[in-house]
RNA sequence: GCUCCCUUCGUCUAGCGGUCCAGGACGCCGCCCUCUCAAGGCGGAAACACGAGUUCGAUUCUCGUAGGGAGCGCCA
């Protein structure tokens, strides 16, 4: 049999490191089973909740999820399509006997709850409107729209078949009539989510796992539905994903949305990579390409405990991608931080050429793009501390040697233009620092830049000869 | 309060009864390399929550305790 996943994010607001996580293991797990490209992964929109879901926060995960290249099958879903589809399976639990119409108010049910939880026990709805042999119901009240509930068994326990828990089981007594129906007629997720994952042929849930309480809720409604023996889905509860505080990372509690990451210069790829390393391990090995998280994820191999986001070492981890990136490839992200910075127009070859140069220096490409802004702005000031510790009084005329040597030289490129340096360097009987430090200010303006050729061929020969002879006439009008 | 889940270095983890005075990685601390920043090389400190069992033998199995997390909505 063919796997189906599926993602399921409400629409409240972007979408958050955890939300990414599950989607990750929830795309390797259908895509990673049975070979490349057989099991599907579904995508849908679960905004039952019309006060809280917006077209933006829509619009906000599906543009995360494309940044992260987690590619849904099918159309997407949304929720608030189906409620024809749900009114129907209501209507048909209703005449089954299986729910029921309940006229009690919202402050009558709290004071239910109220009063269990002072008895030590679960607050729970109290079944008053729940039909039973033998039992009279009251009188509806007039004007009252009522909200219809589940009749969960009362007896019996239900049993989840975790892939990553293990068996849970939790007794039915712990389970109250939940609503499936609000007053006004919509239908509640519980509910949604049970009638669509039947509908979508969905074989496998994975989700967080703050949901396993619900669970044994939505295998009893399930089993209204298609019957004890009945088809159920795997499920498969991945744990939290806790702040440096300890506490759950939400929304309201410290986490940020995906895009926030490429704002800071992650790739996806690196992104994608810490997470899935984050409650699961394939041995020793830390870095895994995209295929290689295919070829080895194992949703029965994730832990079963919370853990902790820690930054520093998402950062190596980009730092890592960054390293064993084909220049090319960082193309697109270097254009995009680029633009962030007021830098449009540049053309691939010329983007592929500072990746290639700068990627093993950075750990981000927002990092690596502000360090190569020296590229395409000229230098109007350098930066004072670095003139203080470097530009000395013989500096001018070191510089001076350089620049007439360069301008001497046949071909232009990085391995000539160091020769030169160190040339003057020794003619000088200097250390290497005294020349190229004073040249990497006069040319970028600052003290950090790649190494000397790199800089040098980054800039090329006009560029740089007009920046070196700008340069000797400041730090000698400084020191002068 | 009740229910469920979890527990190896600060953090992510390897370990699936003897191979463990516990391995890797991030971070941290030294040293080396060096034209800056990185990277790299070498070395170091750092953990099986606790208590009972089971067993010839427990990090590994069972049960308690403690700690942590989650849930208990006409939110999802």
């Amino acid at each position: 049999m063919s796997v189906v996943t599926r993602f399921a994010p409400s629409p409240t607001g972007y979408l958050h490191i955890g939300g990414a996580r599950t989607a990750l293991y929830s795309w390797l797990h259908a895509k990673a089973s049975g070979g490349p490209g057989d099991g599907r992964f579904v995508l849908r929109i679960e905004d039952t909740d019309r006060e809280r879901s917006t077209d933006e926060a829509v619009q906000a995960i599906l543009d995360a999820m494309a940044w992260l290249d987690l590619e849904h099958d099918g159309e997407i879903y949304y929720q608030t399509r189906r409620f024809d589809r749900y009114a129907d399976v209501i209507d048909r639990l209703i005449d089954e006997g299986k729910a029921y119409r309940c006229y009690s108010s919202a402050e009558e049910v709290e004071a239910m709850r109220e009063a269990a939880r002072a008895k030590g026990e679960k607050p729970k709805y109290d079944g008053t409107w729940r039909p039973m042999p033998g039992k009279t119901l009251p009188e509806p009240p007039a004007g009252v729209d009522p909200v219809i509930r589940f009749a969960t068994p009362l007896d019996g326990h239900t049993v989840i078949h975790d892939l990553v828990k293990g068996d849970i089981t939790i007794s039915n007594t712990e389970l109250d009539d939940l609503v499936i129906a609000r007053a006004d007629g919509t239908p509640t997720y519980n509910f949604c989510v049970v009638v669509d994952d039947m509908d979508m042929g969905i074989t496998h849930v994975i989700r967080g796992d703050d949901h396993v309480n619900n669970t044994p809720r939505q295998i009893n409604i399930l089993k209204a539905l298609v019957g004890d023996d009945g088809d159920l889905p795997v499920y498969a509860h991945v744990p939290m994903i806790l702040g440096p505080d300890g506490k759950r990372l939400s929304k309201r509690h410290g986490a940020v949305g995906v895009m926030r990451y490429r704002e800071e210069g992650y790739l996806p790829e690196a992104l994608l990579n810490y997470l899935v390393r984050l409650g699961w391990a394939h041995g020793d090995q830390e870095i895994f390409t995209r295929e290689q998280m295919l070829e080895h994820f194992d949703i029965e191999n994730v832990q079963g405990g919370a853990s902790t986001f820690d930054p520093d070492k998402l950062l190596w981890v980009n730092q890592e991608h960054l390293k064993m990136a084909a220049p090319q490839d960082l193309v697109g992200e270097l254009r995009w931080h680029l633009a962030r910075l007021g830098i449009d127009g540049v053309d691939d070859a010329r983007l592929t050429e500072i990746a290639a140069i700068q990627k093993g220096r950075c750990k981000t490409v927002r990092e690596m793009a502000e360090q190569s802004l020296f590229v395409f702005q000229s230098v109007t000031e350098y930066e004072p501390k670095a003139v203080k510790k470097h530009i000395k009084t013989a500096t001018p005329d070191l510089i001076a040697q350089v620049r007439d040597s360069l301008a001497a030289l046949d071909d232009w490129n990085g391995e000539a233009a160091s020769a030169v340096v160190k040339q003057v360097a020794t003619d000088n009987e200097v250390g290497m620092g005294k020349v190229a430090q004073p040249i990497r200010i006069a040319v970028t303006g600052g003290p950090v830049s790649p190494s000397i050729d790199d800089t040098l061929a980054l800039l090329g020969r006009e560029e740089t000869l007009t920046r070196l002879d700008a340069a000797v006439s400041e730090f000698a009008a400084l020191k002068g």
